[in-house]
DNA sequence: CTGGACCTTGACGTTACGTCAACTTCCATA
DNA sequence: TATGGAAGTTGACGTAACGTCAAGGTCCAG
């Protein structure tokens, strides 16, 4: 138990003080090389022992360290570099940002288990040019008109399950290949992106359940890309859907005057 | 950009499908040692390729992972020993956890920002025999009396800056003895164990103001130790709590009659 | 003197990659 | 064809805060 060093001062070992405090000795041998703790004496063996003043520093170090904070920021407040109401405000700050991203995230698992329960294969909705037929249901009637959603939806749910596979699947090619076309040095009128364009209009012939594709829809579309990051994303983010936009605009220019 | 193997299917290099994905090729090169996700192909030069079924299989995990699942959980999902609905409801309920724990850390921050700016020296009164004055308040004056409690913190008061320092070290000092000696094998009429139960009695003998320590008071300490763990935690929890109160039981019988 | 408890340093594991480092391969251009 | 740059490869270290061996010295009671 408690040894007196020969000059009045109560000193323990280890794990007498990582008791007490109700912490563990490597913690504490963590500490020392963290240089948060050094202990009040070294024996000639190797032995550490701590003093009182050892066992408040401790206290305050697991305080702050229970509150959440890390040990760099503690070092600072012990050395008296950081005022500890300051260190503790930004760090609240950081705990309310980080239930931010929980509380979202807690709400996307939920409500994809509450599509996953209603039959979704999970993620083909997703994936569908950056659309959720379900989730932005709304939308898509206000932007494309309701009688186009039903069309699509109709579309959609007709291809069965091995058929939506195989169009997302040509979706996501399409998409990747005109990633690749816009990182190249090549240009909107080059061959490559027109080519690009013919497989982009014959991919939205395909979907588009017969109906035909004008050129405003094409051209539109393409403006859309630009103009909703939600879409532009799927074709490699802002610089990515200016090109697939441009390219679409030569093509419509060229085959759908 | 696209390659044709010559078998009809297109594929893609690393960087290709990694900005397809939203991803970089590190990750898919960890994603291959972590059995996420194989190549297609791999070149004689040992480069990696990627197709279509790649590319469904890369976008599904993406988003199990922006859900917060591990590449473990994932790899179950895919491998179909897991059910997606299960794994994700399984998830949900670490994340709630997560934000209950997130809460009231946040809440504990809160309080501490708050006691600091009333000038707490920051855990004095948190250490006070597991007591602090200002959060038990009303406690206290129910199990001591309001007398009490006005009387202690009064003497608590007028201890000033250094003295209180003084004062805490004490107090810790001898909880961290009877932690040492409770995991000893002596008794509690041991003369070690008798040793720190007539500290315990100046230690409070100092603490009350100046009032006499009763038997009553003294053995009545002694089973709060036991009955409420708030307290008893200050000596080494349950065991260490009884052990103290068992000493103090026999120093009060002996000295206190 | 000896067994067991306690001490030391050193090093690996944890999570999902980011970030060099050293070296090879591919491809377009001079 | 030589070459320079872009892109590919494997290998290894770093991250936060310790937990958990491993191998070997120290202390103490019987």
């Amino acid at each position: 138990m408690r040894t007196d060093s020969g000059q009045g001062t109560p000193e323990w070992s280890i794990q007498e003080i990582a008791k007490a405090a109700g912490t563990t000795s490597r913690t504490l041998r963590h500490y020392q090389t963290a240089g948060l703790l050094q202990p009040s004496r070294v024996g000639h063996n190797g032995y550490r022992y701590y003093d009182g003043a050892c066992l408040l520093r401790l206290q305050r170090i697991l305080l702050l360290r229970q509150l959440g904070l890390g040990l760099d920021e503690i070092r600072g407040v012990l050395q008296g570099r950081t005022d500890t109401i300051a260190a503790l405000r930004t760090h609240l700050e950081v705990l309310l940002e980080e239930r931010d991203r929980l509380d979202r995230r807690i709400a996307s698992v939920r409500t994809t288990i509450g599509k996953s329960e209603r039959g979704a294969t999970l993620m083909p909705e997703e994936m569908f040019d950056g659309f959720d037929h379900t989730q932005y249901k709304d939308e898509v009637e206000q932007r494309w008109g309701k009688e186009a959603y039903a069309r699509g939806d109709r579309w959609w749910r007709g291809l069965g399950e091995e058929g939506r596979r195989a169009w997302l699947q040509r979706s996501r090619a399409l998409q990747a290949d005109w990633i690749a076309a816009a990182g190249s040095d090549a240009g909107p009128d080059s061959a490559d992106a027109q080519d690009l364009a013919r497989r982009q209009f014959d991919w939205l012939a395909g979907a588009n359940g017969g109906q035909e594709v004008s050129y405003a829809y094409f051209t539109g579309l393409g403006e859309m890309y630009v103009a909703d990051p939600r879409f532009g994303a799927n074709y490699g983010g802002d610089a990515g859907a200016r090109f697939v936009r441009d390219a679409m605009r030569v093509y419509a220019d060229r085959y759908l005057v």
